[in-house]
DNA sequence: CGGGCGGCCTGGAGGC
DNA sequence: TGCCTCCAGGCCGCCC
């Protein structure tokens, strides 16, 4: 589910109501998601700290405890945190309810189980082996053209591929991986290594744009994105290509094609993207 | 070692 | 209505 814009809007929606709240119970219906839950070590961690901000690195939600621990989310495909009264009804595949001291509850939600919930100390985080591999932000200073160009060199694999790398760039997945190479005209299938640094000034421009775009959107709903307060992303009706197989281009008219690369959903368009 | 692929899960959509 | 297949926003381990 959830990219960068999509995390990062949670991490928004979080980030207004969390801080200064106290963890006062944790209750665990399923400890079995990507990462195998612990409900008693996870609850001598949680119950009595505070959370002091709400952060984010790559797809990962990183709340900040006054233990000086991190509790890390990930939403997987599916996954969808809420902050609701504690009153609130349950609903299905609540996996995890983090308790505050206001009346309301966090809980963590997520069909398919492909999301982790851990604990790692504020200074072990960077060295965690989820984390240890993980490229520059791609709204930051560190990811630039010439980035690109450097960590391409000799590798044949596609762009596409080669965008939703997390050890290039962290952030991209397939839907705006599609949507940054449609806006930078830029064919998903190429080589990463043909590519001239013009060509990579305008999928790294393109990159930036798309994902700004999104996040100024409130990120896109496919079907279960939502923010913490419940609200849904608007940026779906502004997607170029992803999902709009057998439709015309907005800039050319050409019919739009879906191609399968590595498993996953590739969607350009065949007129503008070369 | 780069990189493609299957597996992890559940549910929704569409075909018959 | 039911049953089947395919597909889904992520990530990792296995294998060539």
């Amino acid at each position: 589910m959830p990219e960068l814009p999509e995390v990062e809007t949670v991490r928004r929606s979080l980030a207004t109501r969390l801080p200064g709240r106290r963890i006062e119970a944790l209750d665990i219906q399923q400890p079995q998601l990507r990462n195998l839950l612990q409900p008693a070590a996870l609850r001598r961690q949680l119950v009595g700290t505070q959370v002091v901000r709400v952060a984010r690195r790559a797809k990962y939600l990183l709340l900040h405890l006054s233990s000086a621990d991190v509790l890390v989310l990930h939403l997987g495909m599916s996954g969808r945190l809420a902050l609701v009264a504690a009153a609130t009804a349950l609903e299905p595949h609540t996996h995890a309810r983090i308790h505050l001291d206001d009346g309301m509850e966090l809980r963590f939600r997520d069909p398919r189980r492909f999301g982790m919930l851990f604990v790692v100390s504020q200074e072990q985080l960077e060295r965690h082996p989820r984390f240890v591999h993980l490229g520059p932000e791609p709204l930051t200073a560190a990811f630039t053209p010439l980035y690109l160009q450097q960590r391409a060199r000799g590798l044949k694999r596609p762009v596409k591929n080669f965008l939703m790398d997390a050890g290039v760039v962290v952030g991209v997945g397939n839907i705006y991986a599609s949507e940054a190479l449609y806006r930078a005209r830029v064919h998903p299938a190429t080589p990463a290594r043909r590519l001239t640094l013009q060509r990579w000034q305008r999928v790294h421009a393109a990159v930036r744009a798309t994902l700004r775009h999104a996040l100024r959107a409130g990120g896109t709903t496919l079907r279960d994105f939502r923010a913490a307060d419940g609200r849904a992303g608007e940026f779906r009706v502004r997607l170029a290509v992803y999902g709009r197989e057998g439709e015309a281009c907005r800039r050319c008219s050409r019919v739009l094609r879906r191609a399968v690369q590595s498993g996953r959903s590739t969607f350009y368009c065949p007129g503008c993207q070369r």
